[in-house]
Parts: C-alpha cells; structure tokens; sequence
DNA sequence: AATTTTGCTTGAAAGCGCTTTCATAACTGT
DNA sequence: ACAGTTATGAAAGCGCTTTCAAGCAAAATT
C-alpha cells in the first residue's frame, strides 16, 4: 500500500526492504518517540488514540515487522520454545508436533524443532543448540536423555517432558497410563479366547515401552495365564524388528494365536512378517498394535490398536509450558489411552 | 600489560547459571576485552596464542554459551532458516525435513519449521512469522502460495522451494522430474498387460500432481491406448480420498484392472476400498502409488511405488539456500524419480 | 478562586549481548 | 628511524523494551 507519489514520500524508498524498516522509521513518519511506537505495539500501556492510529498507520504503510531477535534480545523473551523430537519424520510424534504447533501458535510463540535421531548425546546436542538460540522453554518428546540430565536442564529452563513421568523443580511431565493401555490390549485379546499372546517390546530405553510391557504381563496374571518368557521378543518401535520379532516367533516354532505390540510401527512389520509366511490376518493371527498412528486405520485389516491422544498430549504440553513460564503451577491432566478395536483381531472359538 | 586485578583469581561461580554468563563475564575472566572473546570465539581474526588459551579456559569453565539471538541482532545473520511444511505429521515432507535439518547442522544453522496446514493463506502467515523472526531465508515445501507471492518472498529474502518449478530473482527451485515418473508408472503398469488403469489424482494445486498425471497420460498415448476420462478420479493426497475414488470407481461399475495414485497415501485408502469390497491385491487389481513413505514398504502386500528421493531433496534444497546466502547460484541438480516394483502389481496374463 | 495533588501520556536514555569498525599501541623489517 | 604489519581495546551500533522523570490536564484541597 506505498504511496507511488514521490511528493508525498520523505526517503526515496518505493520498495519498502524487510529489515530496513525498523521501529524507528515508524516512529518518525508517525511523528513520535520510538517508545511509544513500541507501546502501541504491544499494547501494554494506554496511548492517545490520535498517537495509536499514526502509528498503526505508518506501520501499516511501511510493513513494518518487529524484529523478534530485537525484542527477545531487549525483553529476556524469545518467544520461542524449543522442542526436541525423535525425528522429523516420525508418524507418532508428528501428530504430538502439530499439538504443540497448534497450541503456540494460539499465543504468539513459534517452536524450534530438532530431532534427537533416537539417541541421547544427540538429544543433549539439542537442548544446547536451543539454548544458545535463548528458547524460553524446552519440550521434550519421550526422550532418552537421562532423568538427571533433565532435571539439570529444568533446573535452569522451564521444561517439560512428555511420555515419561519424573518430577523436578521446573519440570512438568506428561503421560498417559501406559501400564493401562498395555493391560487393557491385552486383557482385549484374552476375552476373545486367545491364550498364547506373543508381545514384541519396544525399545527398553523408554519407559512407557516397559510400561506397557507390564500391563501386558499384568493381564496375563490377571486372568490366570501362565506367562511364558518365550512369548515375549524384543523390537526398537521401528518396524523391521517387528518382521524379525515375527519370524524369531515362527523359527523357533512357539505357538501363538495373537500378537501385541509396543507400537503400530512393529506390529506393521510384524504383518509383513506372517504374509510372507502365508498366514493370514486376522483368521490365523490376530495382532494389536498401540499408538493408532493416522495410517493405521487404513492398514490391511484396520489395526486393532491402542489409541494415544497424540494430538491432545502436544497441545497440553505446550499449554503446560506457558503455564511454567508464568510462573504458575501447571495443571496436571490425565490422558487415557483407549483401546480402537478395528478389524486385525478376531474372536477365537474352540 | 599488567592485570588490572591484583589477584588474578576468578570468581568461584559454583552454579553457573545459563543466560547470565556473557561475553562481558568471560571477558573478565580471561583478562580481556569483550572484542578479544569475540574474536576467539569466531575465529575470523588472529588472535595471540595465549589470550585465546585465557578465553577458552574461561569460557570452559563458565559454561559460557553464546547468545545467538544478540549476535544475530549485531552482526544481521540469525543462523536460522524458517521452512514451511505442510504439516508436521506428513510422511512424505517429514522425510524432506529430515533432510534439512541434516544439512544445516553441518553448517551451524538450524530450522524453524512451520505449517501451512495445507492452505495457501496459512502458508502466508508462516512466512510472516519467519520474516519477525529475522530468519536467513525461507525454504518453502511445495506449498500452495501463488509463485507470484513467492517470488515476491524472494525479493526480500533468499528463498528455496521444492517440488515445483518456477524462477525469479533470489528464488532457487528443487523438483523431480513428476512427468517422468508418472509416465513410468503407468508405463510399467501397460508392459505388465495392463490396459484399462484408472488413475487417482493429487490435489490439483500442487504442480507435481498435474505433472503426474500428464505423464499418466502421455504413456497411454504411447502405447495408444485411448483415454477414458471415466478412469480418472480426483484426489486431495489424503487416505480417506483414495478410499472414495474406488468406492466411486465401483459404484460405476467402471473396469480397470490397475490403479495408480498421484500418491501412496491415496494408494493406500484406495487398497482398503478394495478389501472392503473382497477384492484382492494384486490378484484383482494392481496398484501403483507414488512417493515411497517409509511405510509402503510394509504395506500389505509390499507397495509398488515410484520412489522420491526426499531426503536428498531435502538436503539440496539447503545446500542451496547456503548458496544463495553466500551469494553464489546454487548448482542446479536433477533428481530423478525411480519405480520400486514390488508386491501390489501383477502381469496380466490374458 | 488559587493552589496542590493525582493520574495519565510521553520522550529521553539506559541497557540487552553481541559484532565490527576505528584508532592505538606494539612490533617488524630495512 | 620510518613505513608496514599485527594484536588489542574502546566505542558505536543492531532494533527493541523498559525504567525514569518530565509535562500536563483534571481532580481535589484549602
């Protein structure tokens, strides 16, 4: 919207160049001080209504965009929170990144998205690039870092963990009951007749993986099956183990009629694993993943799955980390996973 | 020469507590000026062998990490790079990212990764929120904004985008060749005997979608095989439209032996279309998506796709963007799509 | 009615933590 | 001894926020 009238423009700048507008070239078409200009702007204090409309108008007229690395550099606030993930391009966490996405955006903060590549010296990388960047916060999703390091990390920046439970000064974790989510999968393929349920683990260095593990078990006791330890076959979440997990099962010729997973990224190799051997889904083996990842609906069958409210748990975090950075208590919140049945199960008649 | 302290003893500093530690705090320590520590720091300037041993041993100690908001305030380069995605749970463009936070940590660079969420005016906004924030450039992934619009962008700001083809001053764009790819698709679905493909389109937005589909086009034409328009039916890249598109297709009691999708997303809701209707992969139909996500590999059966080198797309299309802020044209590659035969297509014997 | 108090708007100025001239001082070599 | 190098510190920003105190009009006091 710059006037193309040359008489009526001080600097010879038709083109207004991002960067080059600066508060103070707003304030001087305005006919103001520079601080006022930035109280109009962040609306903190009253300014004559005559005053606010020439500033808004100059800024409109120039395109005036606040440098963010200015304020936060004068304020002590970046507006910037930083989030370490797994990785970029995990289906699971995805889903918790456009929670948090969507939550922040809503006040004005923006994330710094970096990816720990499933390892904790990388994940510690992160959380010092995002440092030295002055995030106002860090979220850590799941996480293998350890429990000390986080504390250590809380200790000086809000922080906030999700798919763990640990508890520090500063940090605020999140989680969903995973001993239930495991228990209540399992406790599913027991009341459809099965009996020997193989379970694949996800990888032992996260804790809701051990969790679910142990509702698996707990069921098991539960209903008074004997828990047989050959039933039970490690995986790392990612989808390979759980086609190795399936053919170590078939190897070594363990009976099964139902597997349950740690995730639904395992539990999709595992069904790769029983096609290949010419088993069929559901009518030989019935599987039951966790997570309910947005593809898992449409796998072939649709996964019957234990889902995680992925979305909500990133959106609550993010809250949580506004919460932390006010300085308020952050508001505890219980997600329960729950169970989708869908069709990769079936009920087992004898 | 002398210290200006009598007792050159640092202070003790037990807790060092992050943010408090400046370049003025090490300075002091160190017995030098703030202009010293920055110059050891980054390195551009010679600096005598034992004043930077001074400063490194005090800024060790001090845990000093550099405010990188305050030095892009100074010296104009934020060392951050916005990138809008389309969304941060998408396969395909997860994939992308990955690529690009990869090559921009070997530079000392990181990402802001924002979302469009699949909307053109969205995608504006985080262009907007990257510009506040004084980013270096923009990398944009795909992306729905008018190339006008973009053009603009790059005017102001260096500024890559991929999958699609357009040029302007300061803007460089990365693509596959889609035309190419679609038409080996469907190629290979013709050479297998397959003569009456319906083809699943991608939102019609997107260029890489269109180029897909003219190269649908191009090798029926080649191996003159009339056109039916009946046989194409339209798609938004999502799960749930592929699944219509064969319920469609169905309801019309329309024949085709083969379908290929503009993506495997939609490969893979149209393959549920199919099983829920008893028809089987490749025994009835033979599908051919387009992508190659992490997880079509573990589609049941394994998917026939054209793979698109993400991840290196990702990479270039920062390689690039470290060329265009150092001034240089980026060198401008060719990356080809390549058909991954696998399970989900048969030859028909007729 | 005259004067003091209160409350509000406003600009000047001091940073925030760095980079980057610029000028100075300390060394070279001839 | 004089120009030519270097290493170094002082100081000027970068574009904002945020005291601080001044200015001033309205309200309260005498």
């Amino acid at each position: 919207m710059a006037t193309r009238n040359p008489e009526h423009v001080a600097e010879p700048s038709p083109e207004p160049l991002y960067g080059t507008v600066t508060i103070e070239t707003v304030a001087k078409m305005a006919g103001v001080s520079i601080s006022t200009v930035s109280r109009v702007l962040s609306g903190t204090v009253t300014v004559s209504a005559q005053k606010m409309l020439a500033v808004e108008t100059a800024a409109a007229k120039l395109g005036y965009v606040p440098s963010v690395l200015a304020q936060g550099l004068a304020s002590g606030r970046s507006k910037t929170i930083g989030v370490v993930t797994q990785s970029l391009d995990s289906p699971y966490y995805g889903v918790m990144l456009r929670g948090i996405e969507d939550e922040l955006d809503l006040v004005g903060y923006a994330p710094m998205v970096l990816s720990g590549r499933w390892n904790a010296k990388e994940e510690a990388k992160c959380i010092e690039i995002l440092r030295s960047r002055r995030v106002d916060g860090i979220i850590v999703l799941a996480g293998r870092i350890a429990d000390t390091a986080l504390a250590a990390c809380a200790s000086t920046l809000p922080t906030v963990v999700t798919n763990r439970s640990l508890s520090a000064p500063g940090l605020f974790s999140i989680d969903t009951d995973n001993y239930r989510g495991g228990f209540e999968a399992t406790e599913f393929l027991i009341e459809s007749g099965h009996q020997r349920i193989a379970f694949i683990t996800g990888d032992p260095e996260h804790a809701d993986a051990n969790e679910r593990q142990r509702g698996y078990r707990a069921a098991l006791d539960a209903a008074g099956i004997r828990f047989d330890p050959k039933l039970v076959v490690p995986g790392d979440f990612h989808e390979l183990s759980g086609l190795r997990a399936v053919d170590e099962l078939l190897v070594k010729r363990i009976q099964f009629s139902a597997i349950f997973a740690a995730n639904d990224q395992m539990i999709s190799g595992a069904a790769l694993g029983l096609h290949r051997r010419g088993l069929r889904i559901p009518d030989d083996i019935s599987l039951v993943g966790y997570d309910d990842l947005p593809g898992s609906q449409y796998m072939l069958p649709p996964l019957t799955t234990v889902r995680q409210p992925g979305f909500d748990m990133g959106r609550h975090a993010a809250k949580a980390m506004m919460q932390l950075i006010a300085g308020e208590t952050p508001t505890a919140v219980v997600l329960y996973p729950q169970l989708v049945p869908r069709e990769s199960t079936r009920r087992l008649s004898r």
